[in-house]
RNA sequence: GGUUGGGUAGCUCAGCCGGUAGAGCAUCUGCCUUUUAAGCAGAGGGUCCCGGGUUCGAAUCCCGGCCCAAUCACCA
């Protein structure tokens, strides 16, 4: 434990043998917040004269019988002013000059009454009649800075801000703005589609048999069937039976899991909005993600145009609209519509792409597309038509042959939404479910599973329909100028600390091995916080530690026997 | 997985040309009744990521490992 921890813990000591709980049940009475008192106070209307927020002391200037403190509540900081002989009008100063000055520290959280006035410097700011500990912290929070905006010793460190993401949010208010937005982004494009009557539906995370998009799946287990079950890649089968079942349009913001890369752009788990609506084709359904974006965007900020790093990205509906050879021809210059396999082998090749033999003819294209066009479409953009390889869920286009009915939507170079008219012909479907078989049989991972009860409920008759997946960290970190998909997820997938796992596994150890729990908890006090630590120790040293540590610190804890140490590290082994 | 940069006080970082470990903030003691990165005077605080090696001597040099970041590759 640091110093700092020491003297808080002694001071949330002192508190409770003052009778002052540290951490009171009861609930506070706010009328105010930071933000409306900042924008709202009037110095000639002589307003918000009986205020009462609450709150986290971000910042603590003593200057003997008076003080200013930062407050911040969840909209910002305001000043205020905390004077001896206002709090204290008795002969009893202990209230300032002992609970406060010394008691109270910068991070606890606590309540303020008081009037609003403006300072000699010109800041708007509380004077405090009262003055009340909500919650104490006992450890100390890391010290941010700031005068004429810019920021000093600015918490930074991404690995802190992602594993500890309670500090960012304290600390970072930009941080806590992209968060607001990713609400309001899901809550505006969930109103644009309840405003249309469509469904929102709960499908099983928990799938025997997974589907509907190319990845890897994490297994479970489950005991009573006896089981393994998979945490879905993507929902679109079970939407899909739904539209088998009547229902015109049903959509779901689907949490799903894929086992694969982590970087900037891809988290294990991540969210998706997936649609799907009966009656309807691709085009159809371009209208309604450009509108949808559009209404989306334009709630947020009031305008289609978003600053994305260096660009600015106008999300204005209609966006460009290009078939995926059109794509290429416009940035190569090359017309691949009616290449086979070899040529195609050959052009990539050309153009400085890493190709091997197993790829096949819409592998080979996805290749020279990804390579070619997607980092250069900025402004959104629907690219259509892709290789019937590619895309076993989706129906083969009405006029040419060899490609499907679907597009994505590319913005800033990346995907963003990916949408067909969805294959309803269950004679087809069994067959393109059997081509990923063969590819599973080769050792393609990714490959889809057959679904003989997907196959089933479509073969009931499924309504022509259009289905759409759009992703919503792709999407906010868009409309929020993020560089990182951990930024716009609040508990994002880390590597676990290993210094905490190391530490369960040194305590599970001692608890086989018989050690009693009070004792247990000593081993970090004196340095061994891992089996590592304990691997060449000495018994008599350890006994000698142990014993040391508890006369030392007083914990009246009976010391055990040499013996018994030896004993202890014996079990280890 | 490759390459590059990084890991030092509670926080942000300096020190790296081997020679007793530093600054600012935070903490502690004292002063201070409108300050604002408050100020002044004093004090405490470190497994320099871990493990080896070279050396009389390693935060510093070498080797191995762990972790983080950027970037590339792979993967959607």
């Amino acid at each position: 434990m640091s110093d700092q921890e020491i003297e808080r813990r002694k001071s949330l000591e002192f508190l409770i043998q003052n009778n002052i709980n540290p951490y009171p049940a009861e609930a506070y009475p706010v009328n105010v917040t930071a933000e409306e008192i900042k924008k709202n106070y009037d110095e000639q209307k002589n307003n918000y004269q009986d205020v009462s927020i609450a709150g986290r002391m971000m910042s603590r200037r003593i200057m003997g019988k008076v003080s200013f403190i930062e407050l911040q509540d969840h909209t910002g900081k305001i000043q205020v002013y905390i004077k001896r002989d206002t709090l204290c009008p008795g002969e009893d100063k202990s209230l300032y000059n002992i609970i406060f000055k010394k008691h109270f520290d910068i991070g606890d959280i606590i309540g303020i009454k008081g009037f609003v006035f403006i300072t000699q410097s010109g800041e708007i700011t509380i004077h405090a009649t009262e003055i009340k500990m909500l919650a104490k912290a006992i450890r100390p929070l890391p010290i941010v800075k700031e005068k004429d905006g810019k920021v000093f010793d600015a918490f930074t460190d991404p690995e802190q801000r992602y594993r500890q993401r309670y500090l960012d949010l304290i600390l970072n208010p930009k941080s806590r703005d992209v968060f607001i937005k990713r609400t309001k982004i899901v809550n505006s494009m969930r109103d644009f589609l309840n405003s249309k009557g469509y469904l929102e539906v709960e499908t099983p995370i928990l799938q025997p048999i997974y589907g509907g998009a190319s990845a890897r799946p994490f297994v479970t287990h489950h005991n009573t069937l006896d089981i393994d079950l998979y945490l879905r890649i993507a929902n679109e089968l079970y939407l899909k039976r739904l539209i088998v079942g009547g229902l015109p349009a049903v959509y779901e913001f689907s949490k799903d899991f894929r086992n694969e890369g982590m970087d900037r752009f891809h988290n294990p788990e991540f969210t998706q909005m997936e649609l799907y609506v009966a009656y309807k084709d691709y085009i159809w359904m371009m209208e309604l993600v450009e509108q949808m974006v559009e209404y989306i965007t334009v709630q947020l900020y009031g305008t289609t145009k978003v600053k994305v790093g260096e660009n600015e990205i106008d999300f204005k509906a209609p966006w460009k609209r290009l078939t995926m050879y059109d794509a290429i021809k416009e940035f190569t210059g090359i017309d691949i519509s009616n290449m086979n396999e070899e040529e195609l082998r050959k052009t990539a090749k050309t153009l400085g792409i890493e190709v091997d033999e197993t790829m096949g003819k819409g592998k080979l294209i996805d290749e020279i597309f990804g390579e070619t066009v997607e980092p250069n479409l900025i402004q959104p953009t629907f690219i259509m038509d892709y290789p019937v390889e590619m895309s076993p869920l989706a129906k083969k286009h009405r006029s040419k042959p060899g490609l499907v009915e679907r597009f994505e939507v590319i913005v800033n170079g990346k995907e963003l939404a990916n949408a067909y008219s969805e294959l309803n012909d269950p004679i087809d479907q069994r067959k393109r479910f059997e081509e990923q078989l063969l590819l599973a049989k080769r050792g393609d991972k990714e490959a889809m599973m057959l679904d003989e009860d997907f196959l089933q409920a479509i073969e009931y008759g499924m309504p022509p329909t259009a289905g759409l997946g759009i992703g919503i960290d792709r999407l906010t970190m868009l409309l929020t100028d993020s560089h990182s998909i951990q930024d716009v997820i609040l508990f994002p997938q880390m590597k676990p600390d290993r210094t905490v796992f190391e530490l369960n596994e040194l305590v599970d150890k001692l608890q086989e091995a018989g050690v009693p729990t009070e004792w247990i908890k000593v081993f970090p006090q004196i340095g061994i916080k891992s089996l590592k630590a304990l691997k060449n120790i000495k018994p008599g040293k350890l006994h000698q530690d142990l014993c040391g540590f508890n006369k030392k610190n007083k914990l009246n804890l009976t010391n055990p026997s040499l013996e018994e140490v030896e004993k202890w590290l014996e079990g280890l082994k």
